[in-house]
DNA sequence: GGGCCGGTTCAGAGGGTCCTGAGAAGTTCA
DNA sequence: TGAACTTCTCAGGACCCTCTGAACCGGCCC
């Protein structure tokens, strides 16, 4: 089986082809960190710069899922929708708008059952929400376990955004959980703190790397407390979370 | 079994195929969005902009419901209602009409079992009618559980709009049960603001999320007063119900 | 041992999210 | 027409989340 560099079996249709998307944003560089992640964890991906040659490279791709920036240079973000809608009915839009544009243009969107996240966003939020829209359009294979994550007698459920440990409920606030879930969505990897910062807070972060370790250990409190640890720290190299006994 | 957007089973007809609506709508960005919430609901949809082409879609179609907007450019829509019926004896109609408009004559049309609802409508609010015409008459056998909505000791009923909590009747305005509606029929499912806005509210509805609070407050007054609460506040992420004991 | 380094933890400021009461405008119904 | 109800805006305030700064801890090397 084709293999992506995340070492994650590579995401494909019922077909067995990869799965494809379409990033569109008018910021180059940011089209390029995107295209990059979605890479890593198995897309096909392609860029566009504007919504003319979205819908062109649309027609060519036939992407399952479309990221796209509300704001373009040429047409609006629902005018880009309809056609991509006509161009291929079943796909999947993330839109990425701007903080204060969320009630304006977004109206609508999440109806039908598209969605969408507003800027400074996280890596980890986009892929999430893709997975989230892939999966419950029925498209990935890998997909189909459903919106559970489990490593050991933890369990995240990221539809419900429930997590509980050996049964129990754990409380945890937005970044904990999204880092919790970058941690369980790469068990018994070991993650640097420069790969966690990236992915879990938001591109436009300038912080440091110290408030990794201040989330590490709001989590350990939360999800260790009084049991056998499943988040370890190693020691120069950065922090992994693995079951007991494997 | 084939499984929708929505993560529900897909709407099928006895023999085993989706169900299939027609939209007619002259404004393409709200066709657009009934479209999309009706597809996200399992549908099979079309669309179509006049009277003309939405009897030739019907004809090769042969829908099992119509939405229909009773003010066309070209014909009006009772005249197309005509057509339709030519068409397909057993077809179910959804009426989309003004606020003052002739409700005579639309109730006159409704008598024979269709229905109608007045713009400005919510999505929640055309995909229960629809539901409910179909369930009416006995076409999905998904729907055959009835009208009715459970959650913990909370029980809905869609048809008469009665909502119970432990046998005891509470009383909320229209707004209220549609939230309300929308909140039981995704238990377990953290909803975002957007989201809810986008269905509970009415289209052309320019506020902000902020009304959504507000009215998550008044329900919890009237439906988790003084009990075990059922809806809860997952902050940063939206709303969800969900019984205290799974 | 002393200094250094990576990591952990505590305390607290500031900013944001969310809740709620009060009240204005619009609608329904008698 | 007036009263009751519904819907929505606004503003105050409570609470939570996030991040900074600084102290602390243990291992490692000189």
């Amino acid at each position: 089986m084709n293999t992506t560099r995340s070492g994650r079996p590579a995401l494909t249709r019922p077909d067995g082809t990869p799965l494809r998307v379409l990033v569109v944003d008018d910021d180059p560089d940011l089209a390029e960190v995107l295209s990059g992640a979605l890479r890593y964890e198995g897309w096909q991906v392609r860029t566009a710069g504007d919504g003319a040659s979205a819908v062109a490279a649309a027609r060519e791709l036939l992407p399952d899922a479309v990221v796209l920036d509300v704001m373009l240079p040429d047409t609006d973000g629902f005018a880009v929708l309809r056609s991509l809608h006509t161009v291929k009915a079943d796909v999947c839009v993330l839109f990425l708008t701007a903080r204060d544009a969320v009630e304006d243009r977004i109206k609508g969107i999440t109806a039908g059952g598209d969605d969408y996240v507003t800027k400074p966003f996280s890596l980890e939020e986009v892929v999430a929400r893709l997975r989230g829209l892939l999966r419950r359009a029925g498209m990935a294979r890998q997909l189909d376990e459903g919106p559970r994550l489990t490593v050991g007698d933890l369990v995240m459920d990221e539809d419900a955004r429930e997590v509980t440990r050996g049964g129990e409920l754990i409380e945890l606030s937005p970044t904990e959980f999204e880092l919790l879930r970058f941690l369980m969505r790469n068990p018994r990897r070991v993650l640097s703190k420069a790969q966690i910062l990236d992915r879990v807070w938001s591109y436009d972060f300038g912080g440091r790397a110290h408030v990794v370790e201040l989330y590490i250990s709001y989590l350990r409190k939360k999800v260790d407390a009084g049991r056998e640890p499943l988040i370890h720290t190693v020691r120069g190299a950065g922090y992994v979370i693995k079951p007991v006994t494997p």
